[in-house]
RNA sequence: GCGUUUGUAGCUCAACCGGAUAGAGCACCGGCCUUCUAAGCCGGGGGUUGCAGGUUCGAUUCCUGCCAAGCGCACCA
């Protein structure tokens, strides 16, 4: 209807256009919109006040010009020129009905489209450092990446999902020490474990369990471990250097096939922790991008030459360098320390380099707020190797800050002190959990207090669409009961007779399901989805307590019935693109 | 200090990317269960959209400045 109506303005702009009542050249853009009032009609367009000036006449004539000069078409009954050049129209309440019709047929796919042409999309997001579980921060990303990338299939693109798995530097070193360290405990040394080593109490559980399968192998005294170590913070010493060298010094005791044994054992577990949770959360990814694999199959090395020979490469201090701020960048950036170790930026490069080479039509990074820092100097990169710019769209997640109550929350991975995400699914529930983290703008910082997500659960949103979900399943057991029909083409034939407000607005928001999906899509914002649900979901209740669906007079029964079966259907579709359950009773 | 995101009802957030009288939930007050699930519905109070300018027919939305908060500003990852 709407893409319908601009069509017609279109043409009745032309039609002004040639006769000169409009200047030839303007390529106006046309805008319909919804009516916030019904007073106003169903849709409405600025049109004329757009154009007013160049025309060099005021709002309301023009409107009337663009009115009169607007093609015949059966389903708008009316139009009016209101406010200050507003154009007004009015929908035949006949061609509404046949929303219903559409959702009927259509069924589970009624909302999808095909805009997005199969054009191959990525999108990445999570890429938490496989150093610890997921805790609750980790969350919204996954939850806003999930949505996304399920609402561009949606619409017709080729999603891929990627996770990036950190699985080489220093942090991974430290976590394989911190393994390390607990599993001599666990072989009976007394360990005086480092402050910057990875304090969680998984890290005990991986090492027990290495404990379990290895027995001592890997043993070796507390002394040959820490003699000439320099001391750790707490004992007055530097917390960076007392943990750098006991890596070094598990590397060198261990060797490097035992080191590596370690360090896989810890690599493993928690990757395998965090794949299983994000799978019970509902976020699968097609792809698990190492970047281990990056360092060892000489894509960084390609990287770095194809940027040296772009001539965006140079060296000083010893360090070599990339020339990030000849493109937008606010400084350079080292690639290759003085050590000759490549940094993490290196890396960055060379996967985005890999990313450009396997031909996606657009590439969607999803970051966390604290990584806005990053994207000039990515830019910077995919820009320096060639590729196109406007193909990569980085998008943020805002933090959201934790809170008990009135109290704050600090988490930190290292200090082992968090709340895992498994936790709070747990507590809530998938779907409570899953509503909850995409019901707001993802630029909006959010305040996530953990007492009352987890004890006032009914309060939670989402329980208000699945019972409106619940609710028509139930009207549907019970005409079994009653032992009553559901003849669907009677209803279809009697739909005129759905005439309250109710049903006519009712009507109306089923038609925006499929503008809503694309639009949610096409701006990365899933919370209009939610917006939306809630809103159908709130009609649906007014509805229901306003009139009876069960009743005796056939023709109007089943035209409701065939109405209501429209509102669950539309209810499912958006609750399963969002990977909530739709439960039938409640 | 520089960059970046945010600032809307007591609290948590919307507002169809510049539209008409800024809307929901929670909380508060008052109603509705011998009829399809009261996890619901109906009604009420509550706002200088952080502040000050600017752009135009029209600004919560765009621009500038200021104020406040979050997050960044490594040869760490």
């Amino acid at each position: 209807m709407k893409r319908k109506l601009e069509a017609l303005i279109d043409q009745a702009v032309k039609t002004l256009q040639s006769e000169a009542v409009l200047d030839a050249s303007l390529a106006p853009k046309i805008h319909i919109e919804r009516t916030r009032e019904s007073s106003h009609g169903d849709f409405a367009s600025n049109i004329a006040m757009m154009l007013a000036k160049a025309a060099n006449t005021n709002p309301r004539a023009l409107a009337e010009k663009i009115v009169a000069a607007l093609p015949v078409d059966r389903s708008l009954i009316k139009t009016e020129i209101a406010g200050p050049g507003f154009i007004n129209f009015f929908i035949d309440p006949n061609a509404q009905f046949q929303i219903i019709q559409e959702i009927h047929e259509d069924r589970e796919l009624f909302g999808q489209s095909k805009i997005g042409a199969g054009k191959k999309v990525q999108v990445e997001f999570v890429s938490a450092n496989p150093t610890g579980p997921l805790h609750v921060g980790h969350g919204r990303g996954a939850a806003y990446g999930s949505a996304i990338a399920d609402l561009l299939s949606a619409v017709g693109f080729n999603v891929e999902r990627e996770y990036y798995v950190n699985d080489a530097g220093r942090q991974m070193d430290i976590l394989a020490t911190s393994v390390w360290l607990r599993y001599l405990e666990s072989c009976g040394e007394l360990i005086p474990f480092p402050a910057n080593a990875y304090r969680g109490e998984y890290v005990r559980e991986i090492a027990a369990t290495l404990h379990t399968d290895q027995g001592d192998q890997y043993r070796k005294t507390t002394q040959q471990v820490f003699s000439d170590i320099p001391p750790d913070e707490p004992q007055g010493g530097d917390k960076d250097l007392h943990i750098d060298a006991l890596i070094e010094r598990a590397k060198l005791l261990l060797g490097a096939s035992a080191y590596q044994a370690v360090f896989q054992a810890g690599l493993v577990a928690i990757l395998s922790d965090i794949k299983q949770d994000l799978s019970e959360f509902g976020v699968d990814f097609q792809q698990w991008f190492s970047e281990r694999q990056l360092m060892n199959d000489g894509s960084i090395q390609e990287a770095l030459n194809r940027l040296d020979a772009a001539g965006y490469l140079y060296v000083q201090d010893g360090a070599t360098w990339f020339a990030s701020s000849r493109l937008g960048d606010e400084k350079d950036r080292v690639v290759v320390r003085e050590n000759g170790q490549t940094t993490y930026f290196a890396s960055d490069i060379a996967y985005h380099m890999h990313k450009l080479d396997r031909g996606f039509d657009q590439i969607i990074n999803i970051w966390g707020a604290d990584h806005h820092g990053y994207i000039a100097r990515v830019k910077a990169a995919v820009q320096a190797l060639g590729g196109d710019v406007a193909k990569l769209n980085i998008l943020l997640v805002q933090f959201a800050v934790l809170y008990r109550g009135e109290e704050r929350v600090q988490m930190s991975t290292r200090s082992g002190e968090f709340v895992t995400l498994r936790q709070l699914r747990d507590e809530v529930g998938k779907d409570a959990a899953r509503f909850f983290y995409v019901m707001r703008r993802s630029e909006q910082h959010m305040d996530f207090d953990l007492k009352l997500a987890t004890s006032k659960t009914n309060e939670n949103p989402v329980y208000y669409v699945q019972y409106a979900y619940a609710r028509i399943c139930s009207v549907f057991r019970q005409l079994d009961e009653k032992g009553w029909s559901w003849n669907i083409q009677q209803g279809m034939d009697n739909l005129a007779l759905l005439t309250e407000s109710h049903e006519m607005s009712l009507l109306t928001t089923l038609s925006r399901y499929p503008e809503t999906i694309e639009r949610a899509a096409l701006q990365y914002e899933p919370h209009q989805l939610i917006q939306y649900l809630r809103e159908l979901a709130n009609e649906f209740h007014a509805y229901y307590n306003a009139h009876q669906f069960l009743i005796e007079i056939p023709d109007i029964r089943n035209a409701r019935l065939n109405l209501i079966y429209a509102i669950r259907q539309v209810l499912a579709n958006g609750l399963n693109l969002l990977n909530i359950n739709t439960p039938e009773s409640m």
